[in-house]
RNA sequence: GGGCGGGUAGCUCAGUUGGUUAGAGCAACUGGUUUACACCCAGUAGGUCGCAGGUUCGAGUCCUGUCCCGCCCACCA
């Protein structure tokens, strides 16, 4: 039995601990059964749980419970990411606080308060992930800084090191003075900024008096100017070609130089060449040879380079002080506001500064294998749209600058030999466990981007490399992984990488794969792509906005069960998620209906088999079976398929409407009223079935209060979530007793009792009479109609709040409707004449102007030969019924005019 | 500059190869303690489907153009 009230707050963690402690969630290698496994997107251990999570985890919970229900041998993976520059921040915040840095106390110590921070923090995000009720195989948790984990990075490391992919280089990378280190360029983001833009003249040094004027919105690099350059064909600038012009500060001559990367309409179309401090005057002083001058030093301070009067100077005062100094001495020819984009570092939100420097590189391997898996839908991206976001980005992909000047992270694998050449590669000795004489070398200083390490997850997690690791975890049962469930924001951080890593790393070679071979490789099947969560006005949660609920509150609230069917009923399919608490409360109120139904059922008493499906099954007996009772069956079945449907194509929102509506208005709202009228075995039973299967289907989503009440209900020794789920087709196998050919005539006999209980209960509501008891009705229908009235007189007498419902041969003079069935009467005792002739005659004119309608399309001779025959069929039906509802409507209309 | 997504009831969204009178939930309004549930029940109202063309017997759905909103990518300094 269960009790008055749900309260989710008691039951869920309750029921979390029995499903732990009964080792619900472990793997198990069955050979017999197809496996399915899905890897969670690691947290960062700094992180804590927001809406994003609780949409992911949830998707992800469903598709696993699913699984299970399906008798797939299911394998979630969980674990936590070592959240590189996030911790390390962390870290030294607390440091601030005794006004130290990182320096103060040095490498190790520093990584050991990481380490205790880790610790103490790490795990509240799993914590709080079960309060959501997550079923992941906690035996199996991982997390990027073990030991284990972190020594398959570093191998990674040194595979692709062996194969070449991996380089050491001195280009220009996006830097962070902040956080001091170099970011990849999917870490900058790109930001709209008011700026000025310079004119500054430069002289000819061969013509003096002769200027050639450039436009640039960072004069303060201009003590790292190299040349000028031009487009070659531009006509302006046919003379300058080849000279020289004076650099306006740090008085040197440069080059003025002719290269097609020039664009001749913007500006001046002369540009000043500062290889050290762009991207584009990088390539083009690679391109003519000429050497790069950085200028500003790794804290955003200029440097001993830019001259004494503006070494030690930010780069931002600097700016305005070289502007000054350019108009005191009269090169400066204008300026102008302009707007541009600026690049920001992601993290510490200021502008990245690009900057000359010495980093290790990617060169990603299997680009094209990796765009074929995703082609050729080895690998489905859900929705399919993203395909294209993810093949542009292979395009153009660029080399990947991996090393990050940090402290919190893996180390770089490398050492030097002590008191040589760093540049030169025979110097180095690259490997897991470093050389045999360390006391020789010394090792490199940097880390690994965080996103590498998380590159390897699919493998790292399931024992990759290690032979013996593999056999353990199951590798070759579990690999590749059926569904991942991640955010678009990370198709290039993490999704495309983690694809490019399983196609290369998984064998040794470089020749083409085939296609097996890329099958074989894969990480995951499926990507299912969430949309974001944004608040009830489409802003994206954030905290500074402070318009992110806490999760946690949500659960204290409305329970996991609550947060997750609200939120899942609010997520189309890929698209963005307008957050709104009201369909949280909803998804508990659905929670709360589910346990009121149950409690309906148990108050018809507990006798009666329910401990399995053939015991339910057995109890029905089919000379008790009634209409009412075939149609919600077949109306299960219905829901059942076409929820079916829903899932395969990821459609949780649709399918869960599907469901609710099901349960809601076809099984509360309907047969448990009319079931009330006559309350035997079969009946029982019938309700023990639907609530039997409708468990079953809410349970992926609504774990806990369907467990209580599956256990609260006897309805089995295993727990819900061990027990299969029969489709629509087998559940109607197990149903054979019934006859199912007479099934959607039952459906069809009910929906328009149905009808017709509406149209009345609407009449009388537009006469105040909605609760009135006393009405009397009267019904003039068909043989055929009459027979059906007959069959349902009792549950219409009982919905419509009435003692009288009896047969009459002729139009009465009263209120009426018409539906399918007939025309219904309503004898109120009195009437007031107009008020019922007007609002005949309104229905009369909308009747009038459908039939009008219907008729001019059936006149249509191209519609008659075109359309094909159902299409027509339908429509001649719908004329034929409108007609004849016309017909009995004008009848009373007209005794209504006769008598006033 | 290129690409993607969206614009349907006051709000959030469905609408599946074009086909009967465009749906749901929430909000609003009216009425209701009928032996599961007021976290409920019953009912009412509310839409020229962004705009303009086109294809078609028929367009919310397909095509073209256009206007808004959002996102992603991009070396105009």
């Amino acid at each position: 039995m269960i009790t008055v009230s749900y309260s989710p707050g008691n039951l869920e963690w309750k029921w979390y601990a029995k499903w732990l402690e009964n080792d619900l969630f472990r793997r198990k290698i069955s050979p017999d059964k197809t496996a399915y496994t899905i890897l969670i997107p690691p947290p960062n251990v700094t992180g804590i749980l927001h809406m994003g999570h609780i949409l992911n985890n949830t998707i992800q919970d469903v598709l696993i419970r699913r699984a299970r229900q399906k008798n797939r041998s299911v394998f979630w993976i969980p674990g936590t990411d070592h959240a590189g520059i996030s911790l390390q921040i962390k870290v030294e915040k607390e440091l601030a606080k005794e006004n130290k840095t990182r320096h103060d106390v040095g490498r190790e110590a520093f990584l050991d308060l990481a380490r205790k921070w880790r610790e103490k923090h790490g795990n509240i995000i799993l914590d709080q992930l079960k309060k959501l009720g997550v079923s992941c195989d906690w035996s199996a948790l991982k997390y990027t800084f073990d030991p284990d984990y972190y020594r398959v990075v570093l191998a990674t490391f040194v595979e692709w090191y062996r194969r070449g992919y991996i380089y050491r280089g001195s280009r220009l990378i996006n830097w962070c003075p902040v956080s001091m280190t170099a970011l990849s360029d999917e870490e900058v983001i790109m930001r709209e900024q008011n700026s000025i833009l310079y004119y500054v003249k430069y002289e000819i040094v061969e013509k003096p008096g002769t200027f050639i004027t450039v436009a640039t919105t960072r004069p303060e690099t201009i003590m790292g100017d190299v040349a000028v350059a031009v487009y070659p064909a531009d006509e302006r600038y046919q003379d300058f070609i080849g000279l020289h012009c004076w650099r306006p500060i740090l008085r040197e001559s440069i080059p003025i130089i002719a290269d097609e990367a020039v664009l001749k309409d913007f500006g001046t179309g002369a540009l000043k060449i500062t290889p050290a401090h762009d991207e584009v005057d990088f390539e083009i002083g690679q391109r003519h040879g000429l050497a790069a001058i950085g200028v500003i030093d790794k804290n955003g301070k200029l440097n001993h380079l830019a001259g004494p009067e503006f070494a030690g100077m930010d780069r931002f005062e600097a700016r305005k002080r070289v502007g000054e100094y350019l108009k005191e001495n009269g090169l400066l020819v204008k300026e102008e506001n302009y707007v541009n984009n600026v690049g920001f570092s992601e993290r510490a939100n200021v502008p990245v500064e690009p900057m000359l420097s010495e980093q290790w590189f990617l060169k990603y391997p299997c680009v094209e294998e990796a765009k074929w898996a995703v082609q050729r839908g080895f690998i489905c991206f859900r929705p399919e749209r993203w395909e294209k976001t993810y093949t542009h980005w292979l395009d153009n992909i660029k080399d990947w600058c991996i090393s990050r000047q940090l402290w919190w992270g893996h180390r770089i694998p490398v050492w030097y030999r002590k008191g040589t050449d760093r540049n030169e590669p025979q110097n180095w000795h690259v490997s897991v466990d470093g050389p045999e004489d360390p006391e020789n070398w010394e090792q490199d200083e940097d880390v690994l981007d965080t996103w590498f390490s998380s590159a390897i997850w699919p493998l790292a997690t399931l024992g990759w490399p290690d032979g013996g690791a593999m056999e353990e975890m199951g590798f070759d049962y579990f690999y590749p992984t059926a569904d991942l469930v991640t955010g678009p924001d990370i198709i290039f951080f993490w999704v495309a990488r983690m694809i490019m890593s399983g196609l290369s790393l998984l064998g040794d070679g470089e020749k083409a794969l085939s296609d097996d071979e890329i099958r074989r490789r894969i990480p995951f099947r499926n990507v299912y792509f969430t949309g974001i969560i944004r608040d009830s006005i489409g802003r994206k949660m954030s905290k500074s906005l402070g318009n992110s609920p806490d999760p946690l509150d949500l659960i204290e609230q409305y329970g996991a069960d609550g947060v997750r069917i609200g939120l899942l009923s609010m997520a189309p399919n890929g698209q963005d998620i307008l957050f709104s608490e009201d369909r949280v409360a909803q998804g508990r109120k659905l929670c709360t209906k589910l346990w009121n139904s149950f409690r309906f059922r148990q108050q018809g008493g507990m006798e009666g088999d329910r401990s399995s499906l053939a015991a339910i099954v057995r109890r029905i007996d089919s000379s008790t079976l009634e209409v009412d009772d075939g149609a919600i069956l077949g109306k299960l079945l219905g829901t059942m398929n076409e929820f079916e449907r829903m899932m395969a194509d990821y459609e949780f929102s649709r399918a869960l409407q599907i469901l609710h509506t099901f349960f809601w208005s076809d099984y509360c709202d309907w047969y448990i009223e009319i079931s009330k009228m006559r309350t035997n075995e079969t009946v029982w039973a019938v309700h023990d079935l639907i609530l039997r299967q409708l468990l079953l289907l809410f349970h992926p989503f609504i774990p806990f209060v369907t467990e209580e009440l599956w256990q609260g209900h006897g309805y089995g020794e295993k727990f819900l979530g061990e027990e299969l789920l029969e489709s629509g087709d087998e559940l109607r196998c197990d149903l054979s007793r019934i006859d199912f050919g007479k099934m959607a005539e039952w459906i069809e006999e009910v929906e328009r009792v149905r009808e017709l209980v509406v149209a009345v209960r609407a009449l009388r509501a537009q006469f105040g009479l909605a609760s009135r008891r006393d009405v009397r009705f009267y019904f003039k229908a068909d043989p055929l109609a009459k027979e059906i009235i007959d069959r349902h007189r009792r549950d219409i007498k009982y919905l419509l709040l009435t003692q009288f419902f009896d047969e009459t041969a002729e139009a009465l003079q009263l209120p009426t409707t018409v539906v399918a069935l007939g025309s219904i009467y309503m004898d109120t005792g009195s009437l007031d004449m107009v008020e019922e002739k007007g609002r005949l005659g309104r229905e009369l004119e909308q009747l009038d102007r459908l039939i009008e309608m219907n008729q001019k399309k059936l006149q249509d001779k191209d519609f008659l030969a075109r359309a094909p025959q159902e299409i027509i069929g339908g429509a001649r039906d719908l004329l034929a019924e409108n007609i004849a509802k016309r017909k009995e409507l004008e009848a009373v209309f007209s005794k209504l005019s006769s008598v006033s």
